[in-house]
RNA sequence: GCGCCUGUAGCUCAGCGGAUAGAGCAACCGCCUUCUAAGCGGUGGGCCGUAGGUUCGAUUCCUAUCAGGCGCGCCA
């Protein structure tokens, strides 16, 4: 990319100075320093600043001075390098890099060539990483909080191996203990229900729909725990209904109502529920190569290999009864419980059985995408993997902040007791995956999220990620006109000479010029992305790239261009642009239409 | 009490220690006999929460402080 192509050269440039005794490194060696993109594209394409870290001005104007000299020397005389028009010193001492503007058209055709493959990098240099998201319990639905970590996750690892990462995207769920239990005893209470058994109370702890009948302002009631109450339309009374359908040998069991029965009509429910998540993935686009299974953690052993590890590392001692793991001793608030004073392994034991599982499997860097209430993971975690041998930055994890609900204007947490739970396949109903998907990746995931559910089925209109997608159709309809009238744009475009659009007015050259600088770019955002774990920066990319299309097309039409070489010049560019777009869009998880048919 | 996140335009948010702080939406004014107007051009709108500090340079880093959110289990 040619910003790694500009630093070679000023390091060079660098160290041919220091050479000749016309600069003065520290130590020897080149300073740190960056190669920029300055705001305004008249202080260039690239903005060095390596003459400021060397001297305070005016000093690092001189400084510059030379450097900028022997950077044009080096475009005149390195061919490799001949695509630098001009280089200027400003302020206290930028050193601003003017990249010829054949040069950028060309590079469509770089673009085009490249096709899908463009944007792909080695910065990961097949590194294995695992990024786990979601891993919501299959014991409810992913709703607009938990599912925020899909879309972070997803995205980012769609980015990473672009960057050349070996990713893979897995799910870790939870079907083993109490919780199961619960679910298959919440289970029975609705199968009886439906069989027309006595249910006697509901119990007060476990998995139920909201009341049918309750108002907002009655949640501060104890529910009515009677039969009127019940939500022939909720969620959990539809799951009873499909245990009963998927085994119905279940109802004998429910008649019965022992404990142990509990826990085989739990698994099933759970996974239905399971299944139900699974949809709703699949709906939104978001992809997992592995869903985890806690349990198999303890039918492989894994669970007593980790500790026994741990424990054979010197990191394991018991205290009250109970069996810990020092945590402490890297860096964590306190030492964690591995197995409690009465035998049973605690959840956290697990995180261990799996994270050793993980790195067993061959993953260089483990990522967790987890959300605020998780904070206290890192910690933990982060000892976790030193204990097990590994550095502490092979496992990151990433906090997104919370999802609440803009009610009236005031953020309101999302809880079962007050029923506001909005699930994410609901979501994306109403406002469609693609715009799902967009409107969640516009946000850093360190931000907090206020979902206003009206404005979002609202901004299915106005979501610049629809502008996105309408960029792409409007090119895919310029090419469909061309071959209505018989010519081939991509056979035109492959012959085109780019230098042809150099007469075309300064408006028409400009949006040209702006259109290639926003193409080329991508290489330089999917960098980053992946390496500072921040896919967001791809939506406001998507954007910056529909706007300078948008532009083009209303400054410089193809199709109609009187010269034949402006016409296959212009082709290339939107050949190059729609590539990228759908690129863009594919990391993204959203599809790049070809059309797009008004609302109205 | 301790820890983490956030505070930038009317709203929702970008902003990798750099130059005159940006986008979308909302508001206002223009542009469709033209490759889709889901678009383009223009206007207005900012003590970057507050106060110090580091730096040639701070919205960005550090400290303090105010405000909002979250977390501090032998729960999962």
């Amino acid at each position: 990319m040619l910003r790694d192509t500009l630093k070679q050269m000023t390091l060079t440039t660098l160290a041919a100075l220091q050479d000749r005794g016309d600069i003065d490194l520290p130590e020897g060696s080149a300073p740190e320093f960056d190669i920029e993109r300055p705001q305004h594209i008249k202080f260039g394409n690239f903005s060095i600043n390596v003459a400021m870290k060397l001297a305070r001005p005016p000093k690092s104007r001189e400084i510059a001075a030379k450097i900028s000299e022997h950077l044009t020397e080096l475009g005149h005389l390195v061919p490799a390098y001949d695509f630098i028009d001009k280089v200027e010193v400003a302020g206290p001492g930028f050193i601003n890099i003017y990249i010829k503007p054949e040069w950028l058209l060309q590079q469509s055709q770089t673009i085009i060539a490249a096709g899908d493959a463009f944007g792909a990098l080695n910065i990961g240099k097949g590194r294995r990483v695992n990024i786990e998201f979601v891993s919501a319990n299959p014991t409810g639905m992913v709703h607009i909080g938990n599912g925020r970590g899909g879309f972070i996750g997803d995205t980012l690892g769609n980015v990473m191996a672009a960057a050349g990462y070996s990713v893979t995207k897995e799910y870790y769920f939870n079907d083993y203990g109490q919780q199961i239990t619960l679910l298959g005893r919440s289970c029975v209470w609705y199968i009886k229900h439906i069989l027309g058994i006595d249910a006697g109370e509901r119990p007060s702890e476990g998995y139920f729909d909201h009341p049918a009948a309750v108002h907002e302002e009655d949640t501060n009631k104890p529910d009515p725990q009677t039969n009127a109450a019940i939500n022939t339309d909720g969620y959990y009374y539809s799951v009873a209904q499909r245990v009963l359908e998927m085994a119905p040998e279940v109802a004998d069991l429910a008649r019965n109502t022992e404990i142990e029965y509990f826990d085989i009509i739990g698994a099933k429910a759970s996974s239905i529920i399971m299944e139900d998540i699974k949809k709703t993935m699949l709906d939104l686009n978001i992809h997992f190569d592995v869903f985890f299974s806690q349990a198999s953690l303890d039918e492989t052993n894994e669970l007593q290999k980790g500790i026994e590890l741990l424990r054979n590392n010197g990191y394991v001692f018991e205290k009250d009864g109970a069996v810990w793991m020092e945590t402490s001793k890297f860096g964590d608030d306190k030492d964690r419980v591995l197995v409690k004073s009465n035998g049973d392994t605690t959840y956290v034991a697990s995180d261990v059985a799996y994270a050793y599982n993980k790195y067993n499997r061959g993953f260089d860097t483990l990522i967790y995408v987890l959300g605020a209430d998780h904070y206290g993971y890192i910690g933990r975690m982060k000892a976790v993997a030193q204990m097990l041998g590994h550095s502490a930055d092979s496992l990151e994890i990433l906090i997104y902040q919370q999802v609440n609900l803009d009610v009236g204007g005031k953020s309101v947490r999302m809880s079962k007791r007050a029923g506001n739970i909005v699930n994410l396949d609901e979501l994306a109903r109403e406002v469609g995956a693609d715009v799902t998907r967009f409107f969640y990746m516009m946000r850093d995931h360190n931000s907090h999220l206020d979902f206003n559910l009206e404005l979002a089925k609202k901004e299915s209109d106005e979501n610049p990620g629809l502008s996105v997608q309408y960029a792409h159709a409007r090119i895919a309809g310029v090419l469909r006109k061309s071959a209505e009238t018989g010519s081939d744009a991509a056979e035109e475009a492959k012959s085109a000479n780019m230098a042809a659009l150099l007469n075309d007015t300064p408006a028409q050259l400009e949006a040209e010029l702006e259109l290639m600088r926003e193409n080329l770019r991508m290489e330089e955002v999917i960098e980053r992305i992946a390496l500072l774990y921040e896919p967001h920066h791809l939506t406001k990319y998507a954007m910056d790239v529909a706007a300078a299309l948008h532009v083009f097309y209303d400054r410089c039409p193809a199709l109609r261009a009187e010269n034949p070489e402006v016409r296959k010049a212009r082709f290339a560019l939107l050949l190059a642009t729609k590539t990228i777009l759908a690129r863009t869009l594919n990391l993204l998880g959203m599809h790049a239409p070809d059309r797009m048919d008004r609302a109205e």
